[in-house]
DNA sequence: GATATAATTGCACACGTGTGCAAGGAGCTT
DNA sequence: AAGCTCCTTGCACACGTGTGCAATTATATC
C-alpha cells in the first residue's frame, strides 16, 4: 500500500540516501559488499524505483509516443506491435494513443504526450498539420513520420515511407502484363499523399503501356472494408467497367472482393484485383489477394530505431539520420490470376 | 529545445511560482485579472505542465498499463482501442506493453509498470501467475483481468469475462440443431482457461443431446491462423471425421477454413465451422463466419471504468465493484448453413 | 479613523531521485 | 610521524509541481 523509497532503505542500513542511490545503479563510488547489501535490502523491501522522480532530474523518460489513427488496422497493428518489440529490447515504453483520425483529438493526443515528456514520437498514416508539427519541434522532440507526408521538413522530423509510387507502379503493371486495359483505382482516405503517390505510380504503369488515364476509373474509398464494397457498385455501372481493380490497401481490396461475391461477380475471372500492404489477412481471404507487401516489422522497428538515434545526437551531429524510403514487393496470389486453382 | 516551466511563467508576470500553479488550475485563491493574464502568457509561451512532475506530488500518474500478448491479434485490437478512447475521454493515458504469451517479457512488462507508477493495470487474455499477481498486489495498484482466470482473489483485482461456458454451449448446440452428430473442437492456447471453459460448454451441449465425448476429436490448436491450418489434417485423417468443428476462435476458425479450401473440403457441405469472438473479419471471410459474438468495445470500455472506479475508491467501499460476466451472442452466417447461397 | 474581515499572494516544504562537492577514514610513501 | 593519495560516504541542492500556512493588501464595518 504505502511504497517503500530509496529513503526507506536508507534507513534500515543506516546510510544515507544518496548512497542507496548510487547502489542501485551500481556506481563503483561504493564499496561492494555495502553494495550487496543494499541491493539484497532493496530486493527484499519490494522496492522499485520511481520512474517519475527519476527522469524529473535526469531529463529523460525512456519513454517514446506512437501516435496511429486506430489499433484496429491491421496494418498499423503489425507496425505498433514491432515498434513495442524493439522499445522492450531498449528499455523504452511505449505510450499509445489514436486519434480516430480526427484532428482534434490528435492535437490532444500530442499535447498529452508533451506532458508526458516522451523522449521521441512515431506518427504513422496520419496528415501532420503544421500546427501539429510545430508543437513538437519548439519542444524539440524528435518525430519520425511513418507513411505520413511531411509538409515540411525540420531538424527534428525524419520519415520512414514506402515507395508508395514504386508500389501502385507494381501493381497496375502487373495488371498490364495480365492483359488488362481498362484498370480501376479505389482511393484510401482523402487527401493522403500515401494515396496520390499510389495514384500517380498507377497513371504511370498506364502511360508506359500506352493506356489513356480515365478519371471515371479512380473511385473514392475510404482505405477502410467499408470503402471497398461501396465502391465496387460505382465501377461497375459505369458504361465501361474495369476488369481489374488496384485498391489503396488490403482492407479496401477486401471490401471489394466481398461485395463482389455478393454479386456473384467471380474473382479473378470477371475481375482481377491487387491491394497494398500485405497485412496478415491478405493470404486468407478467398480469393488470396495478390498485393503490393510493406516490411511491416521491419518499418516499425527501424522508426523506433530512428528515434533513438536522433535522442542519443542530442543536437549534435544529427547528420547521421536521414530519411528512409523501402520497397514494397510484388506479391502474386490468387486474386489477380486464376492458374492456380488446381487440380 | 529548453522548456519553459511555471517558475518561467512567475518571473515574467512578476508572481512566485504558487500563485502560476494556482491559476493554471483555475484556482479560486487567485484573483481573476492575474489569473487571466498569466493564463495568456503560459499560451504565448508555449508551457506544457510536466506530468510527471505533477505525478510526485499529488501521487497520481493518470495512467493505465494494458497487457496484452500481442496487439497483432484483432480480438485484442479491437479491446485495446475501446480501452484507449475511453481513457482518452476520461483525460487518462495509456501505456502498452505486450508479452508475446513470454512469462518472462510479461513480468518484465510489470516491472515496468510498476516502475511507471501507473493508477491501473488491465490485462488481456494471459495467464497471470501467482508472482505476477503478488507483485502488482503489494504496491496496491487495482487490475482488472479480461478473459483471464483469475487464480486467486484479491482485493485489488477483478475481472471482466464473458461467458465461455455458454459461448461453447451455444455454438454447439447450433450444430448440432443442424444435425451434426461428429463435432470436432479445436483448442486455442494450451492451459488456457477460456479454453477449457469453452470446452466445457462444447461437452455439455454433447451431454444434452446424447452425443458421447470422443477425446479424439478434441485437437491443439494455437489460437492463430496456424493452429487452424494445422488441425484440419488431424480431423481428416481420423477413422470417422467429424462433419462440423467449433473452433476456439476465429483466428483459428479462418485458418482451418483456408486449409480446407486448399484440400478442396467446401464449407459447409462438407464441413460446417464455427468460430468465437466475431472479429471485424469474420464476415469477410469465405464463406462469411459463424461465430460466437463477444462485445469487444464494450468490454474494453467497462475494463477501463471499472479500473478508474477501483482508482477513486481509495481503499474504502471497495464493495460496490463487482466481477462481470457478459454474454456472448450467436451470430449465423455461411461458414454453418449453406442455405443463404441465394439467387 | 480604527479595527475586523475578506481577498490575494508569497514562503517554505514536500514528492523521489541523481550528483557535485566536501569530509572522513584508511593505507601508503617519505 | 607527517603528509599524501585513494576509497567511501554524507551534505546539500536540483528537477517541476502542489499546498498549508503566514503575510500582505484591499474592503467593509462600526
Amino acid at each position: 500500500m504505502t511504497r517503500v523509497s530509496i529513503k526507506d532503505i536508507a534507513r534500515v542500513a543506516n546510510v544515507s540516501h544518496s548512497t542507496v542511490s548510487r547502489a542501485l545503479s551500481d556506481s563503483p563510488l561504493v564499496s561492494s559488499e555495502t553494495k550487496a547489501r543494499i541491493q539484497r535490502l532493496a530486493r527484499e523491501m519490494g522496492y522499485s524505483p520511481d520512474a517519475q522522480a527519476r527522469s524529473l532530474v535526469v531529463g529523460r523518460t525512456q519513454t517514446v509516443g506512437v501516435v496511429v489513427t486506430t489499433i484496429t488496422d491491421p496494418f498499423l497493428a503489425e507496425i505498433v506491435q514491432a515498434v513495442e518489440n524493439t522499445a522492450h529490447d531498449y528499455g523504452y515504453t511505449v505510450i499509445l494513443t489514436s486519434s480516430n483520425a480526427d484532428p482534434v483529438r490528435e492535437l490532444e493526443a500530442v499535447e498529452m504526450l508533451r506532458s508526458q515528456r516522451v523522449d521521441g514520437v512515431i506518427v504513422t498514416s496520419s496528415r501532420v498539420g503544421s500546427l501539429y508539427q510545430e508543437r513538437l519541434e519548439e519542444s524539440g522532440v524528435p518525430v519520425v513520420l511513418l507513411n505520413t507526408h511531411r509538409r515540411q521538413t525540420g531538424p527534428y522530423t525524419f520519415s520512414i515511407t514506402v515507395d508508395n509510387r514504386h508500389g501502385g507502379w507494381l501493381a497496375t503493371e502487373h495488371l498490364i502484363r495480365l492483359g488488362h486495359r481498362r484498370i480501376a483505382y479505389v482511393t484510401g482516405a482523402v487527401n493522403h499523399s500515401d494515396d496520390q503517390e499510389r495514384l500517380a505510380g498507377y497513371r504511370q504503369a498506364l502511360e508506359q503501356a500506352g493506356i489513356a488515364f480515365d478519371p471515371a476509373l479512380v473511385v473514392p474509398g475510404t482505405g477502410r472494408a467499408g470503402g471497398g464494397e461501396r465502391a465496387l457498385p460505382v465501377l461497375t455501372a459505369l458504361d465501361e467497367p474495369p476488369t481489374a481493380v488496384f485498391c489503396y490497401n488490403d482492407m479496401t481490396a477486401i471490401g471489394l472482393i466481398h461485395a463482389a461475391r455478393q454479386m456473384d461477380l467471380p474473382v479473378p475471372e470477371a475481375l482481377a484485383v491487387v491491394g497494398f500492404d500485405d497485412i496478415p489477412f491478405a493470404s486468407f481471404v478467398q480469393p488470396p489477394l495478390t498485393t503490393v507487401a510493406q516490411p511491416m516489422s521491419e518499418m516499425g522497428k527501424q522508426a523506433l530505431e530512428m528515434v533513438l538515434s536522433l535522442i542519443d545526437d542530442g543536437d549534435s551531429n544529427r547528420g547521421q539520420v536521414t530519411n528512409i524510403v523501402v520497397q514494397g514487393t510484388l506479391i502474386v496470389r490468387e486474386s489477380s490470376v486464376a492458374e492456380k486453382r488446381s487440380t
